[in-house]
DNA sequence: TTGCGGGTAGACAGATCTGTCTACCTGAGT
DNA sequence: ACTCAGGTAGACAGATCTGTCTACCCGCAA
């Protein structure tokens, strides 16, 4: 049995802030809290993380590391092909843990004091949509196609976010992209 | 010349918290902040409302009132039937204090500590769903259509928010009425 | 004239937030 | 045996946030 202290403080740190900030929200969570919640120290944190906003943008950074690398997973797994999108996305709105995406909601939140966060989100966006265009097959229209579907997608997550279940949210994403395909 | 004090406080209290809320996001605007910018005294304001968030659910009913009249309005002027959505949500993607949906931003930031802005902002989207509806003719699949509209329209948002220019936004929403309509 | 609804200025309390500082501990490699 | 990277506990400063309190003012209607 590994004990939790060998994690080294910066992954502890990482991984409190991402849950934290996602659940609640990043205005919302105070540095004391991430603090108490990783088991470190004061010192150790403002070490690792000279300020809030330096652990912001690596909790945005780490996010986008984990959140697409599940998403490749998932779409691999439900048969990497354009059908794929719906029971992936399905998978991720009936988690627990589901509050939407924590890049749409940090824009909406900082996006007025910290600038760049629309920028990191234009990158996590295009990443998202480079890991669907996979799932296209060559065809005319293609980057309309594709264009449209990365705003059903990003509709359906808000949706899937304030509705009370995600079903509307999923049949629409699923009616889309029925009547873009060819 | 009507001098602006003639305007009642509330009044006032409400259009600077709205300004300062959608501006900069409801944590990020203190209570000070609002009271120098209405010119009131904090006595009178927390007369009109003893708390915060007594505060913020006024601000959401008064933005759903005046952005849902702005709305109607918008579709009016631009024909009013299925194709006037796109250019109504190019005025206001285009307008210099745009800055997303005040419902979606709020839920991404208070809808853990305050849980009836998810009750609120689906409110609000069924009342914006009603009114293209009245655009939409008579059709089978019609729920289905109006659904995704919604879904794909709130995705246009967010995109508008983030990404450098709301063009791709709204040709992706363009695109999607073109293959959604029979 | 008197009463009152609605307003004003600003000090204050108490919580909480970010960030700094001192002083100490531990274990692995040389 | 020694060093040093990396960690710990927690007091403290200073800003800022929500909400309360006292004391005063003005215009209008009965």
């Amino acid at each position: 049995m590994q004990p939790i202290k060998k994690i080294p403080a910066r992954d502890r740190i990482l991984t409190s802030a991402h849950d934290l900030f996602y659940l609640y929200g990043i205005r919302a969570t105070g540095i004391d809290r991430i603090i108490a919640e990783s088991g470190v120290a004061k010192v150790t944190f403002y070490r690792h993380f000279p300020s809030k906003n330096d652990l912001i943008r690596a909790f945005l950074e780490y996010r986008h590391q984990r959140w697409i690398s599940w998403f490749k997973g998932a779409l691999e797994r439900h048969g990497q092909d354009i059908h794929a999108i719906v029971p992936a996305l399905a998978e991720w709105f009936h988690s627990e843990q589901f509050r939407g995406c924590a890049f749409i909601n940090s824009v909406g939140e900082l996006a007025n004091e910290l600038p760049e966060v629309c920028e990191i989100t234009r990158h996590h966006k295009q990443h998202m949509i480079q890991v669907i265009s996979e799932l296209v097959p060559q065809s005319t229209h293609r980057d309309e196609l594709i264009n449209a579907l990365a705003v059903a997608i990003d509709g359906a997550i808000i949706h899937a976010q304030y509705d009370t279940t995600p079903e509307n949210a999923l049949k629409a994403v699923d009616h889309i992209i029925a009547v873009l395909i060819p």
